[in-house]
DNA sequence: GTATTATTAGAGTATATACTCTAGTGAGTC
DNA sequence: GACTCACTAGAGTATATACTCTAATAATAC
């Protein structure tokens, strides 16, 4: 592999370990066992990492948010984006951690995002049509439509802050990619009320798959992880 | 006013402006043309400063968020409640920005502030069941009222982080209370499902009154504020 | 007044951080 | 063999950061 994906690679595992906040270039090269000035010949500047990073998560989203238009939507589509939006935040779980600062560091990354961010919501709103289409949930106005959608992109994209802050222990290292998905717990249950008759059980069961196992919060956090 | 209240008070106010991570403890000391000395005689370190002012935050929330259990609540109590919540976000917004990196370095702020969320959500869940006797919402089951509850927090602790990634300009400066208060729009928009025929278009109403002037996200942002 | 205590200034320190500079090395090309 | 050029090592730098130490001053108690 080429010494810029490894540092790429490299970069994304530290980041999403310990926070970008606490890993710096030094670390990185450190990491891969390369010099500082190697690092730097590949890239100007951590900023620059970061944005690279953050292409592929763009990328990588972008792809599963596609709309197929030449059919109706079904449940399994539904689960489907759940899944790959939840595996996707995984993948990449640094960058939502310190999003702000790595906006601030970074005009070109906050336009991006925001067009990103806009993106997904478009589509979240296109799915919640679809799902009415297909007789999934009842069909709302496009005012409450993007209205909830809104809410949904803020209960997934904080959803692993939620989780962090919970914890007892320390955040970084204790989470599972199990835990995460009950996420789409606290999704579905955005949808509930909207359900349609026809679908309500199978919708009902598909949640109780993600339902938090325990108590959550109320654990003790022995921090036995990892 | 004591050195050590004017340290909170000024840290608090650069936190808020510029962020913690971009906040030195030399920084806070030089706004209050102390020496760094003066401010390592009141406070042990950085840490304990950023504890304090959680201390108050902690009390403020609380404080509010008190539920009077001798008499049943009202649409103003409701929008009492929101509004209450919104302001001190707002007082101490640099806290939800850098919480996670903030947990990590302080064990007791950790358990503290898993305390305290624990106590909002009762809070928030206690709410709804006022509001359900009170012919406002519909009852609910307690797994759903809890799940509720805790979309709710999510939209609500996480709402500036959005308004800040979704706006062009730099994220500090640029914000505002009303813009910030459009988070009640978006969380009168979770209970709108669940809200009962008599009380319906006074609660549509009262969320029509946050609802975001413009289309907010669109903005190019000129970033001539502040 | 004197003793004690609380408060403050300000220089100083150890460490970290992002990044630079110079001097290469080694694989391919002609 | 000379030349190019992508790539790499590693020492080095300017600056920042959290925090310490000593000595001095102000406030208070007796």
């Amino acid at each position: 592999m080429k010494t810029r994906d490894k540092i790429l690679l490299s970069s994304l595992e530290l980041f999403n370990e310990r926070g970008e906040r606490n890993v710096t270039t030094n670390h990185i090269a450190a990491h891969l066992a390369i010099s500082p000035g190697n690092l730097y010949y590949h890239f100007r500047n951590k900023s620059d990492i970061i944005y690279e990073i953050f292409l592929e998560y763009e990328k990588l989203v972008d792809f599963y948010l596609d709309i197929p238009e030449d059919r109706a939507m079904t449940l399994d589509d539904m689960t489907f984006y759940l899944e790959s939006v939840f595996d996707g935040l995984w993948s990449y779980r640094f960058f939502h951690r310190d999003l702000e600062y790595l906006l601030d560091s970074d005009q070109r990354l906050r336009q991006d995002y925001r067009d990103f961010t806009n993106r997904c919501l478009a589509s979240i709103s296109r799915i919640f049509e679809k799902l009415a289409e297909a007789g999934i949930i009842e069909p709302q106005e496009e005012d409450l439509r993007s209205a909830m959608s809104l809410n949904v992109w803020l209960v997934i994209t904080n959803w692993m802050a939620f989780l962090k802050t919970a914890h007892a222990a320390e955040a970084s290292a204790c989470l599972t990619l199990t835990e995460l998905k009950q996420g789409i717990y606290q999704v579905l249950t955005l949808e509930i009320p909207y359900l349609t008759p026809a679908y309500r059980e199978r919708v009902m069961a598909l949640r109780e798959k993600y339902r938090p196992s325990l108590h959550e919060l109320g654990d003790t956090g022995t921090g036995v992880c990892k």
